[in-house]
DNA sequence: TTCATGGGAATTGTCGACAATCAAATGGTT
DNA sequence: AACCATTTGATTGTCGACAATTCCCATGAA
């Protein structure tokens, strides 16, 4: 009911294949799985006690996901998210996002916004007892993120932002070990923008959510400029 | 260099998963296996000459590209697109294709801007040979929208749109059976797109982007309550 | 007629083996 | 020593067969 993360356990575990897809799909986004390592299909069968028939399946799903990457004859690596490429992400999320902060506004039901202030409280208090604690405050950020989309009623949206993209995001923040930063000022905007949408105010929110992750983006751009320099300085 | 459709030969064809994966795509978009049409394994098998093995990697990449569906230990069927779930698609058009356009107006070469315009007349040029046709001026108006994308240089967004989402647009259009419509007015409007990416008008060229595929949104909405009207009184 | 039930046919899921391709190691030549 | 050809090893691509599940239809009862 008022979970703090994500859901994590899928519906589908009728197939093996299903099922490894997303015991992979959990190993690399936790990290399990070194980005940019090859991963090769014995090796994998043998882990997994399957045949490479169900392997292959969840691996091609996987590619579709972005996940991996494979090259034919030649194998499949762990995707490595560059710097260029997250920027990239943050780019359609902005644009995915904000048109999903509008549709909420519209769509949602008073149910679903009370719920959404729930884990807003929840992830407060959490933040509270163990601040610097920032793993907590990240899937919690997600559960937001999460649960706006659900609120624009939209299964493409839904599909593209929850199936996909998130994933993605929380690959990023296991690859560059992602510190939460700047807490305080994302609950005041995490705020502002459920207002607008209990408001019904689908041009404020879209426009507050868009800031919202434009100035997350802006963060990360920050924080990779400035080790850039630090290692500049510590080379000369 | 300057083609008027879409690049329609994948790079791809090594594999036979590969080569019976693009084949299906293109079967299904133009209709060719019915929407909502159930697909068995064994009879593609035996229509494509190959086995079941690379034919069900195919079908996992179709399904992750939203064109079939499947149920576990039931089977696939292609895809049908219902009216709200068109509509949903605008939205999702809406959001990335506006972004596309802005960072379009950002990163477009002089070159790839002269490529645009070089599409925009070809286009109204057929128009005038066989106007009535809409088939061109629809396949011309995805050659449009797929430049102006691949004029973001964001590489994410150029495999969302033009790997997934414009497959799903040419699906719709042979299902529906869409007539062009609102020819005249859409060139006025890619042009007024062009001109503020060539100013470098980003905010610009991403409202009116966002209006352009509004204005399509709502055309294919209004035609559709005008048919279900009509529908209403022929069985009255 | 309608509904439940059971058996049989077809389809999907899974497996192991073979063929094709690529990458690395070996050896020879300049 | 550096470079290129060849061979070997491993990995990927493909296939056919078997097991598990579902669907369809016939049969019978209410």
């Amino acid at each position: 009911m008022n979970s703090i993360a994500p859901d994590h356990t899928p519906p589908e575990v009728r197939t093996l294949a299903e099922r490894v897809f997303h015991e992979l799909q959990d190993a690399i986004v936790r990290g399990e799985l070194a980005p940019g390592s090859k991963i090769t299909e014995p090796g994998l069968s043998k882990a997994y006690g399957i045949s490479r028939g169900p392997l292959r399946e969840a691996m091609r799903r996987l590619e579709a996901h972005r996940l991996i990457e494979r090259v034919p004859h030649v194998g499949a690596r762990v995707v490595k998210l560059s710097m260029k490429e997250l920027l990239e992400l943050f780019d359609v999320r902005e644009a995915l996002e904000s048109m999903a902060a509008r549709l909420a506004a519209e769509n949602m039901t008073r149910e679903e916004i009370a719920g959404l202030r729930e884990v807003l409280a929840l992830h407060e208090r959490q933040e509270d007892l163990q601040s610097g604690e920032a793993y907590y405050q990240r899937e919690g950020d997600l559960d937001f993120h999460y649960r706006i989309v659900q609120g624009s009623h939209n299964r493409m949206l839904m599909t593209m932002l929850c199936d996909d993209l998130y994933y993605l995001v929380r690959l990023y923040r296991t690859q560059f070990s992602a510190s939460g930063a700047r807490p305080q000022r994302a609950f005041v905007e995490h705020h502002r923008i459920v207002d607008a949408i209990e408001a019904g105010d689908a041009e404020l929110a879209e426009l507050l959510m868009r800031r919202h992750v434009s100035a997350s983006r802006a963060n990360v751009a920050d924080r990779y400029a400035e080790i850039l320099k630090e290692q500049a300085e510590a080379t000369a």
